[in-house]
DNA sequence: ATTAAGTCTATCTATTTAGTAGGGTAAAGA
DNA sequence: TCTTTACCCTACTAAATAGATAGACTTAAT
């Protein structure tokens, strides 16, 4: 699971994402309508914004706004920012590698390779899961839990 | 991430998986062979067993080992018996179902959309890493960390 | 009866998550 | 200069989870 720190984030960016042209839009604002504390976005938009991906305006008329292009921000990059490594064993992440401590043989494990593989193709499915296409996806839902 | 608990689970299945012929395993020997800590195994072994997928033996000569055959054990069952949900979100689980507490509109949203896409595509490829592919791959590694 | 094993119950500590409260500073527009 | 907004900081809490450890009890083979 993704914590509420992350979903806020997506929330909030898919929010500015569709009113990109409005200019800069204000914290309390994006709170009310994502039905997020604000204090807490506060801390959110600002990570956001050292990342790159937002930039803000300070006094009347400012706020927040997309620094990137909507199809440049994917799902990927904001659950690392907040989350941390993608990957479920430390030994297959890319960015902050880690040895499992009971490991006997890493170039040997079956275990990593599989979550090797798991990792890979999530990393790749994640990085295609941007703003733009979460916005293009909305009401033309489809897809349903497979029973599995 | 996976917890450690869900870590030491798949080591201990590997191990068992790969002396299913020699008749049950004692606790401590594979504490030791698999470096975890003994009595947190214990508690471990005897989750996988109300699991149906291990069985034990009481008393001398007794110990665990494997139910269910090495290629009906996988690591979606494994990690949903320790970590819980697979998905992301709480809206897209399928035994599990929770509605996101800040959601407007769950059936046009793009968010649930992108994320039910991929927790299908990540149980499917969970329910294929069986013990029996991990022990195939042992010692044919190819695949690499995707620089992504 | 003895011994070797699994089983059960309880407790503990550290960390993380998800906030709340409340202050002050900096910048930009009117 | 006044107001509005973002920015930055400290501190605190409450609940849950992770990762164990300790000790007593039960079962089964010899």
């Amino acid at each position: 699971m993704i914590s509420k720190k992350t979903k806020y984030a997506i929330n909030a960016l898919v929010h500015l994402a569709k009113r990109k042209d409005e200019g800069p839009i204000i914290i309390a604002e994006i709170a009310k309508a994502e039905s997020i504390p604000q204090k807490f976005l506060e801390a959110i938009l600002l990570d956001l914004k050292k990342a790159g991906i937002l930039a803000s305006r300070k006094g009347k008329a400012g706020g927040y706004y997309l620094l990137k292009a909507p199809e440049d921000v994917n799902m990927a990059d904001v659950m690392r920012l907040f989350d941390g490594p993608i990957a479920l064993l430390p030994c297959v992440t890319y960015m902050y590698y880690e040895r499992c401590e009971e490991c006997k043989d890493e170039e040997t494990c079956g275990i990593r390779e599989v979550f090797l593989e798991v990792r890979n193709k999530t990393v790749s499915m994640l990085k295609k899961s941007t703003l733009l296409e979460i916005i293009r996806r909305e009401g033309q839902q489809k897809n349903e839990i497979n029973e599995d």
